[in-house]
RNA sequence: GGCCCCGUAGCUCAAUUGGAUAGAGCGCCAGGCUUCGAACCUGGAGGUUGGGGGUUCAAGUCCCUCCGGGGUCGCCA
């Protein structure tokens, strides 16, 4: 079904039409003066430079038109041409019937094939909170574009392919000459068990790329391990092989807490045997060539506003670079599986990087028909302003960032005095979700252009525009539902009616839904729901206020508001659903 | 130095991509619970959208120019 707006949009397009006038200007959107009007169509005003007449003597013509529909309770004019619309209970009433009973919420499906690539979690390195808004973003996007029926696919995209490998390698080397994944004369199979816990990874990482930096003849080594790595040697691959699964653990443990899940856990080391057939066929179709000793391909067009320096497609050391990976990386998903559009929710410092491969890929036909696109973001500061920090000066690993977010929720769950008659179990779950709903609302709140501070005191309110008062606005709702049913009362399917402002506010809320979603799929801007989802239980809540539902005697009325509360309930579900926000029970 | 992004209420953030009187939250002030969950609701104060100029019926939004902040500028990822 059509949106609100669309379907209003139509109407005042075919009065634009009539006038041998372009439909599209007939767009009618919210209104930004509800004094005036609930829907505001401005079209009248850049009909007029077309026409080369009055604005005024136009949107008499539109408003004209319009008033002989009765879905309208008043059509005027204000100012220079602006058109004001308002329509009328009944028809809105019916509106939100149908809306409710719609499986999609009223949200149009949009059939296409998308591959996500979010979340970037490197081997043997913690996840930290650089990782947190990739992961929330892309997890967001991908659910929103499920929701209008999309076929998503979700790629963690691992780093674990490059020199880091080769440090680590030649690190534990320098410690543990004697494992046995380092004698190159062995023959035969390696032990089971990795030689390194998750700690050991941790702990080596940084040491390595102190050494590398420090020594250049550790960094030589380092350099040479993750040839031999790539070049195939079975120790360096048995003892890589270890990290990796070790190091999938932690990433798995993370992502879950978040509840984030993906569709493929591929990396980098995927496509490794793609590239040199990729690197021979660019050489041949004369698209790379040799420069100060690395190999390159131009992406830069006469046209550009800015300088885009050429692409590396092989260092002059002859080893491949993060762009070369990422190439190859578009191919492997192109062949396997020829997706519409490939998205990559990236931080926005790296958008240079995504033009020139973007560039490249489509020079060298890598994409197909697939469509590339980087959704960057902005970075997370700490009170300061600056990167966040721990107290201690230090990078937040996630595991420790989460730790403290349910700590925090747990804690505020008890001064405000719920969820203390339930279960251990009980408690440690709402206190996840409304730990981590907290976080995410926060994060997806901000534009995910903007940076933002990360502040978990506000964010962890339960007042405001925060994730825990959109759970405890569901919640309640969920309360008084089960109340209802308790006694016995008919929660009809249909017949919403407005007899009161509070329910026309709430109903004109519902209405918005598929609006929000188009615009928030159309700029890949999850903070549109968040806006949204406010704004509707903001709307409830006065409702709510005003309205005693359970004692209205009214048997037709009290069925209509019950009907509104599980249509706001199903909605603010679903809403925060997309944004990976879920809903306790109970709280 | 070149290029890109940003500068909005005391603080944290929005603004349907050029529309009317720039909106929310927190904080502040004043109100509202013997009935469905008050983590709620109602009302109020708070702004030269960093400064200046320009484009037009209309500018936070587009152009120019200063000021201030961040990012980035071929062999890191």
């Amino acid at each position: 079904m059509a949106s609100l707006t669309a379907y209003l949009s139509g109407l005042a397009g075919d009065a634009f039409g009539a006038l041998d006038l372009p439909r599209d200007l007939g767009l009618v959107s919210r209104s930004d003066r509800p004094d005036l009007g609930q829907f505001q169509c401005n079209g009248a005003m850049a009909a007029a430079r077309i026409a080369k007449t009055n604005p005024r003597k136009i949107a008499d013509q539109i408003v004209a038109a319009l008033s002989e529909n009765g879905c309208f309770s008043d059509v005027s004019i204000a100012g220079p041409g602006f058109i004001n619309l308002s329509v009328t209970d009944e028809f809105l009433g019916r509106f939100l019937t149908s809306l409710a009973a719609d499986d999609r919420l009223g949200v149009e499906a949009a059939p296409q094939k998308v591959l996500f690539d979010y979340g970037g979690p490197n081997i043997a390195k913690p996840m930290h909170v650089g990782h947190l808004r990739s992961t929330i973003i892309g997890d967001s996007l991908t659910r929103l574009f499920r929701f209008v029926g999309a076929e998503t696919l979700s790629d963690v995209h691992m780093g674990d392919w490059g020199k880091p490998m080769g440090m680590l390698i030649s690190a534990l080397e320098a410690e543990q000459p004697d494992l046995p994944y380092f004698d190159a004369s062995r023959s035969g199979s390696y032990p089971e068990e990795s030689p390194v816990t998750l700690e050991d990874l941790e702990r080596l990482y940084p040491v390595a790329a102190a050494a590398c930096k420090a020594d250049p003849v550790r960094d030589e080594a380092a350099r040479l391990a993750t040839v031999d790595l790539q070049s195939g040697r079975p120790g360096y691959r048995a003892l890589w092989g270890h990290f990796l699964a070790v190091s999938r653990r932690a990433m798995e443990r993370e992502f879950g807490a978040l509840g984030v899940a993906f569709d493929l856990w591929k990396g980098e080391s995927d496509v490794h045997d793609l590239i040199p057939g990729m690197i021979a066929s660019l050489k041949k179709a004369g698209l790379a060539r040799k420069d100060q000793g690395a190999l390159i391909i131009d992406v830069a067009e006469p046209d550009d506003s800015h300088e885009i320096p050429p692409l590396i497609l092989e260092k002059s050391d002859g080893g491949a670079t993060y762009a070369t990976t990422d190439l190859a990386t578009i191919l492997d998903r192109v062949e396997t599986g020829a997706p519409d559009a490939i998205f990559y929710v990236v931080d926005q410092r790296q958008h240079m990087h995504f033009e020139q491969v973007f560039r490249a890929a489509k020079k060298g036909g890598l994409s197909g028909r697939a469509a590339l696109e980087h959704i960057g973001f902005g970075t997370m500061n700490g009170a300061d302003g600056k990167p966040f920090k721990t107290r201690a000066g230090g990078v937040m690993k996630l595991h420790d960032l989460i730790a403290m977010v349910r700590e925090k929720a747990s804690e505020r769950l008890s001064q405000a005095g719920l969820a203390t008659d339930f279960s251990q179990e009980e408690r440690a779950l709402i206190a996840n979700q409304v730990g981590i709903g907290a976080l995410k609302f926060a994060d997806l709140n901000t534009h995910r252009l903007s940076d933002y501070i990360f502040d978990l005191d506000r964010f962890m309110r339960f007042e405001g525009k925060t994730g825990p008062y959109l759970q405890y606005a569901a919640v309640r709702i969920k309360s008084i539902l089960r109340k209802a049913v308790e006694e016995d009362a008919d929660i009809p399917d249909a017949a919403l009616s407005i007899t009161s402002d509070v329910e026309r506010a709430l109903g004109l809320a519902l209405s918005a839904f598929p609006e929000a979603m188009e615009a928030a799929l159309e700029r890949r801007a999850p903070n549109l729901i968040c806006d949204h989802v406010y704004a509707l239980a903001q709307a409830y809540s006065r409702f709510y206020a005003e309205h005693h539902i359970l004692s209205e005697k009214d048997e037709a009325l009290r069925g209509s508001r019950l009907g509104l509360c599980r249509a706001a309930l199903t909605q603010l579900v679903a809403a925060l659903g997309l944004l990976g926000i879920d809903v306790p029970k109970r709280m």
